[in-house]
DNA sequence: TTTTCCGCTTTGTCCGACAAACGGTCTCAC
DNA sequence: GTGAGACCGTTTGTCGGACAAAGCGGAAAA
């Protein structure tokens, strides 16, 4: 009778006790009364405070961990932590990797937000960042013919790029999509020969750009780089419309796992 | 005494008992024996299976509900869940929040993702969306002088767009920022009155572009659309280089938890 | 056939308990 | 006096058992 009737009301969600543990602990982080590095308290304190049963308490608890809010320094302490994305991308890259979103998509979008990225970083990169880029590039120049380092400091650069440009709103965006994206460039280099030469060039030339704050040298290089994966990648075989498989969310979990 | 020394070896992680459980359930879900849709079984059954306790099982299962995994449907029986954004980004805004990002980063990145969303829209948009991002005019058309309305539609419109690129990575990537761009126009449309007319006339454009599949006008009016935003942030009184403040983070919170 | 009621299942919460790991203190040998 | 080691209380991780409330399904009543 009543599923005759258009619903006029939703139905009404009674939160459950961790619920609102989890939740009162959140709103004290999220106004500021509990800053970063502050300590929570025991479990036994917990109990006392809010008056539930210590299995109840600890289920909030797993909430929060999960929700990145706090951190339980080795098996001890419970801390407020510093707001760490790590756990929060990868967990963003498993969703699309679990959606069968497409090599293209990712490729797509990684134009977009690493071309974004160095525009950014054209305009705020400052000597600091520049000294870790080069760095970066020491490092790379030594690697060439050695896919699996090259494809992790190929990562690392895009990261420092990323962070160049101070935006932490863009370094966050980027983060998921990069999970996946960059760890696929070490078998490209695997059966590309030509490919880490490339990526070195590539990487020298958007670093002297935004050292010479030349924005459009460095888009066009950065797009230039990503084209060249695209490349690289359809000429390692693999089919760009295919879905992200689920090894690479694997692989993109454990890292960040450590 | 060892600390003068170099350490080699990281700290030795013993994962718990809930730890393993949540990735154990994890495991079949990422390679896909389990599917979306396809239910966990009862607590007890877990308990059987993995031979812990109910608090343990308990305590994983919450894992997994935080990462978005598993959902529980109302109280009742726990389903795998065809991967839900909304949570993760909202805890995404939340990260960024407690990060103190400026409004300043907030509108840059937004300027690329939203500029780099209709360019995929241009170019992927079907008439499906085309028909919702014409009923979204018309609603907004409706809406003028409601800045709460109007702020409701515009973050809808631009959610549309971002669907309209087919591309569910870029989709994902501008969620975090849009769930706290979006919510300041209703303040921008409160004090700046000539706001919502301007907004309502950008959408239109944007929308015929999308049509004539025209990039470059395509471009050309969302990125007017937001600095038009970001002029009406100025005139409003606010400070552009302002954190962020956490009401928002409130607002977008209580929001996604409906 | 429809409604109502009853009992079973499952979840949310509680209580009490214990081993292992950790932190701090105290003692003892040097 | 100082350092090493033993000792002890605290805290976490896990366990077993228990109960009320809510949901589900089938039987009984209208």
């Amino acid at each position: 009778m009543s599923d005759t009737i258009a619903d006029r009301f939703d139905r009404i969600r009674v939160p459950s006790a961790y619920e609102m543990v989890a939740e009162a602990i959140e709103a004290e982080i999220v106004s500021g009364r509990l800053r970063p590095g502050d300590e929570i308290g025991t479990e036994a304190a917990l109990v006392r405070q809010f008056g539930v049963n210590r299995s109840t308490v600890r289920e909030g608890i797993r909430v929060l961990e999960q929700g990145g809010l706090v951190r339980r320094e080795a098996g001890r302490k419970l801390y407020v932590c510093e707001p760490r994305y790590d756990a929060l991308s990868s967990r963003i890259s498993r969703a699309l990797v679990l959606q069968d979103v497409t090599f293209r998509e990712l490729f797509d979008a990684a134009l977009i937000l690493e071309v974004g990225a160095v525009e950014g970083a054209v305009a705020h990169a400052d000597a600091e960042v520049i000294a870790a880029l080069e760095a970066n590039q020491s490092r790379i120049e030594q690697a060439i013919g050695n896919p699996v380092l090259l494809s992790e400091i190929d990562t690392e650069f895009h990261a420092l790029v990323a962070h160049a440009s101070r935006n932490r709103v863009l370094e966050l965006a980027r983060e998921p999509a990069a999970l996946l994206f960059f760890p696929s460039s070490e078998m490209i280099c695997r059966r590309v020969p030509e490919g880490g030469p490339r990526m070195v060039e590539a990487h020298r030339r958007i670093i002297d750009a935004i050292k010479a704050r030349d924005l459009e040298l460095a888009r066009l290089w950065m797009r230039r780089h990503l084209v060249d994966w695209r490349k690289g990648f359809v000429r390692a075989g693999r089919e760009i419309d295919a879905p992200v498989e689920r090894i690479f969310a694997r692989y993109a979990l454990s890292r960040s796992a450590l």
